[in-house]
DNA sequence: CGATATTGGTTGCGACTGTAACTGTCAATT
DNA sequence: AATTGACAGTTACAGTCGCAACCAATATCG
């Protein structure tokens, strides 16, 4: 027999990890969605053909872990507005290579710039230990393998309908 | 000028906290998602309760910082499903009395218990002290202000919207 | 009292998401 | 060449979300 001590959910490492997550993102998202009307996935699109100047979209999905609908939409959106460029490959039509415009460009140089103030701002919140500390845990987080299916119970009282 | 030495997304604080919250998330969604047809509020509202007896959406809210169409949504599934009883406040006809049925307490049990196996499977996997580390990080995360704009969650002594 | 504001909780709507099924292209096998 | 399978990327669909508008009950104020 287990102990059943209950469990407080306010210490439970994953919610508290995830309502983290959550307060941040959502503080930065304004960087992004406010001033350029840009969602997570496009911003994120944006940054990393920032780096990488040409990528295709299932590139795109792996380095940034989105999905690869995600990915496509975002990308349309980003074509839409001309702030991306995509260009056929000569050898295999299947894949397009994708780059940004000059305004795509322009427009990164300077929520770039936001997006550092605030990772700074964050930092220096934390302390720089913290910061380095956190940093490290993200690292063993990323590093770790952990468990992703399970089978599914069967019970009375399945999911209601509304 | 400001140098635009870009901005390396893999490194950006707010990026790699997010995914490592998604990542934990998504394996941790599995226990209650695969095997007993919960979503994440559902799961939250569950636990909070079994930890509270007696609370009113209001409290969950509070408690879980989950929206309150979120808890609404999530109070009347698990209504549905007979895990949860309401009962109006007989001073205050508004307000509704929410606690959990045996079948309910008899549910969060088991699932209480795996959701304390990940955390300690988590916190072997990260080592103790990296798991100390990061929760203090958390703390600091949970108290310091970051500008917000739009988005409000519903927090006692907080006007809703204007 | 009556009018108005506030509060607890619900719902309509538009936006976003993942799954799975799809299109079109290439590669391998025959 | 024709078939089959794999792969890049898109889309239909159903589920989820937050905002704003809403309803009903209560509190406040003239």
């Amino acid at each position: 027999m287990v102990s059943d001590t209950g469990l407080v959910l306010s210490e439970f490492l994953p919610y508290r990890l995830y309502n983290a997550a959550e307060k941040v993102s959502l503080s930065f998202s304004h960087i992004y969605k406010d001033k350029y009307g840009l969602n997570r996935p496009e911003w994120r699109v944006l940054a990393v053909l920032a780096q990488h100047p040409k990528m295709t979209a299932t590139e795109i999905g792996f380095h940034t872990r989105m999905h690869k609908t995600k990915v496509s939409r975002a990308v349309f959106e980003l074509a839409g507005r001309k702030w991306l460029s995509r260009q056929l490959d000569d050898q295999d039509r299947r894949v397009e290579w994708l780059q940004l415009t000059k305004t795509g460009r322009a427009r990164f140089a300077g929520l770039s710039n936001l997006a550092r103030s605030f990772e700074t701002m964050l930092i220096g919140a934390l302390g720089l230990q913290t910061a380095k500390q956190l940093a490290h845990a993200l690292d063993k987080i990323e590093a770790i393998a952990l468990p992703v299916k399970t089978t599914r119970l069967q019970f009375e009282g399945q999911p209601a309908s509304r």
